[in-house]
DNA sequence: CTGGCAAATAATGTATACATTAAATTTCAA
DNA sequence: TTGAAATTTAATGTATACATTATTTGCCAG
């Protein structure tokens, strides 16, 4: 059962904005990206409701879809609601009495993460990072949380792609992370919660403090 | 510029959901909702696609779309996510320095919450609460909660149709409504994060208590 | 009578044709 | 020349026709 023409479209088009393809600001026909995508307007359409729905791109009667800029405004939006569920998610996480074994996936994402700095290895940590905050989530067993979660993760990725060679190598970051999974380990909710709530904020700050700096207002 | 089908389809569909006409876990094909509301299958599916985003409906294919139900767990869920970013906006709100006449829709909602009290007015009382809600949100001034929690008061909106007579009249309920309200004017974020999340949890368990008291284990 | 295969059926997924309408362009009068 | 009205244009919004495919039904063999 080969996947639907607009399932394709949905992650074709997620690839064209993250690879900047299609940058942020720019406006394109629905007929445009049908021709582009070898398929009618009708699953594009569909695509682009979706997408829209999760904020990567805005559908303007007769003036195309255009791709939305991420704003410094936004990250700080973002970057709040993160915190939020995933201090939710750690908290929860510590309270289902997880084993070792249940939190191999989020160990194996912290070494990663400290082999990569080591190797100063900036996509690899990215992605290792990536793993790390999604597992979390997904061990808070919420459901919503994990969609919201991964969608904005979606946003935080395209901001990543500008910012990650300008900014300071992520060493304290590694810290945060293991109290979080010792806390959870540990059992200890509260803990996990304030570790990853400020580690969030410190993440938020640093990232506005750079696009500020730079003056990236959009990304 | 009379507003599209799409968004009508959308309207009239939450509508006919919200209101029962069509029951938790039906099925309905979509030419049929089409020839109901009057409209080709086009913008029906469209609007679909857009509830099943908001979680309202599941699109199975050949199997027609499915009204979701909302079981237990499902109110766990929202009811988590809805107490930290409500909380998350409590405290932002209380960041703000708004004066009384900035809070006036918040202190109004409470009122009238007093009102239907008294006057045993159920349906008016949730629609002052969801007020609240709604208000307390917006004064957090980060529009992806208000997206986010926007979409779960539906959901929540769709349980207490059933929950609401018979459950204990809600008196504790605006004491907590009014410290949140006073701890956001005095500017005390940490207070009205502290006092809303509180309320929240308590709503939680007595909704919980009676679904399962009741064996409401869909909704 | 029963089980499996084949044909028919019925629903979604997709393409395309058409309607609608905002925007742009052109024309005409002051 | 300028401005407004009318016409044209071009894009989306919608309807419909068609393709695809899972399910179901019915037939036939064992």
């Amino acid at each position: 059962m080969s996947q639907s023409n607009t399932q394709r479209a949905i992650s074709e088009l997620r690839q064209l904005i993250f690879s900047g393809v299609l940058p942020a600001g720019s406006d394109h026909l629905e007929s445009e990206l049908a021709e582009r995508l070898d398929m009618s307007r009708t699953p594009v359409r569909e695509a682009a409701l979706m997408l829209e729905s999760q904020g990567l791109l805005a559908m303007r009667p007769r003036k195309g879809v255009r791709i939305l800029p991420v704003s410094a405004d936004d990250m700080r939006e973002i970057y709040d609601v993160l915190t939020e569920l995933e201090g939710l998610s750690a908290e929860r996480a510590a309270g289902y009495g997880y084993g070792d074994d249940d939190l191999t996936a989020l160990a194996a994402s912290i070494a990663d993460m400290d082999k990569a700095v080591e190797a100063r290895a900036l996509e690899d940590w990215a992605e290792a990072d990536d793993r790390f905050h999604t597992e979390l989530v997904r061990l808070g067993r919420n459901s919503r949380a994990v969609a919201i979660v991964g969608m904005m993760q979606d946003q935080v990725r395209r901001a990543r792609a500008t910012t990650l060679y300008i900014r300071p190598i992520p060493t304290q970051s590694n810290a945060d992370h293991r109290g979080v999974l010792d806390a959870i380990g540990a059992g200890d909710g509260a803990l996990a919660r304030r570790i990853h709530t400020r580690h969030r904020d410190q993440a938020k700050r640093m990232i506005l403090e750079l696009l500020e700096k730079h003056r990236l207002h959009t990304l």
